[in-house]
DNA sequence: GGCCGGTTTGACCATCCGGTCAGCTTTGGT
DNA sequence: ACCAAAGCTGACCGGATGGTCAAACCGGCC
């Protein structure tokens, strides 16, 4: 029917086979997971996965690339012809919202990066650098104009990564030390706090 | 002849085995390492990190474990009786130089805890906790004598965590987006200048 | 009902990997 | 020099795991 002949079947266990390697990707890395345990979170047997991916590979290349455009989205919504602090803030407030909600995306970039994104190096030279820089002109243009303090834009960058997603890939560790309380409310009014005080001229 | 006998042979294999496990754990976590590429790495047969460990297991907890102390010293160094803002400031400095020259243990230790900390859950309860409610207790003091601004104590400390361990973790990404150019120099600036003005009262 | 392409699976294979063991070599004390 | 203990290793085992395949199954169309 469409231009890409995928039938109702396919769409549905494809869909489930991504929904399951990324829970079991996100918890034990990709060597640590094995077909049978995403076979079994999918409903499905371990041939049926091989027949709708070649291989492990080429699940874990098919989860981490429809990843990225959902990370990357909250940094290109940064607009450059809007209030420079609230869109910063609304940018630190969407990446700690991610993380609270998709936790697992979270953690899933964070195993691929610790590795030395071995299967995404390409993707992150190519596409969030010139993201990266292109955000980044913007922020020194409002740095020049005065409406927010002087300070190295990429690092300002760098650190609403590490702030918000320290939330999703440390959560145990958050949680230990909290004694299990949500962290996302006080969160929240910190990095907010944190972020004016950062940008005030 | 100690009250530990442990002879000069022992303790050189052991410690070749523990660096060769930090080596290879944190740059394929636990799974994914093998014996094999460990007892490469350390020169010795696999038979013979048998002789010296029980398992595979009690290497990852062994190297896990002296990982540990070296990590929270800085903390333990914030004097409660020094100059707030020169003493946070230290511990930034100083959380920041461990991620500079010791990069394998700050992902070794990302690893475990993006993994749920299953090794270490117990200890991070039983001294990680406690410590930092410690240093919570001293800052909340700080904040109440008007010497630093009011901050959730604990999300404070979370975000030196989360701003220094940062440029262990992501390494790959951070030098991918600077196009390879040294972050800490800047990122030592950087840092000093956002916990100035958060600090600030 | 019968056919056909897409879908599913039980059984199987080859490899990897943690761990064992019997026996060899080296070391150090006397 | 001798010997007992410490240190070391090649060969092997058993289970896990990614991947294959021939055969069975199933749903829509004539």
């Amino acid at each position: 029917m469409s231009q890409h002949r995928q039938t109702r079947i396919q769409r549905r266990n494809s869909e489930a086979i991504l929904e399951a390697a990324l829970e079991v990707f996100s918890q034990q890395g990709f060597r640590g997971a094995t077909l049978d345990q995403i076979a079994e979170v999918a409903g499905l047997s371990k041939p049926n996965l091989l027949y709708y991916f070649p291989s492990k590979e080429a699940i874990h290349v098919a989860v981490l690339s429809r990843l990225l455009d959902v990370w990357l989205d909250p940094l290109r919504a940064m607009n450059p012809d809007g209030e420079p602090v609230a869109e910063i803030l609304g940018y630190v407030r969407r990446k700690l919202e991610l993380s609270r909600d998709f936790p697992r995306e979270s953690r899933l970039f964070a195993n691929e990066i610790l590795q030395g994104a071995p299967r995404m190096r390409a993707v992150i030279e190519g596409e969030l650098r010139p993201l990266v820089m292109d955000k980044a002109a913007v922020l020194t243009r409002w740095m020049d104009e005065g409406r927010i303090a002087r300070l190295h834009p990429v690092h300002l960058i760098f650190s609403i990564w590490a702030l918000t997603q320290h939330y999703a890939d440390f959560d145990v560790q958050v949680r230990a030390v909290l004694e299990g309380e949500d962290p996302y409310p006080a969160a929240a009014g910190y990095l907010e706090v944190l972020f004016r005080k950062l940008l005030a001229v």
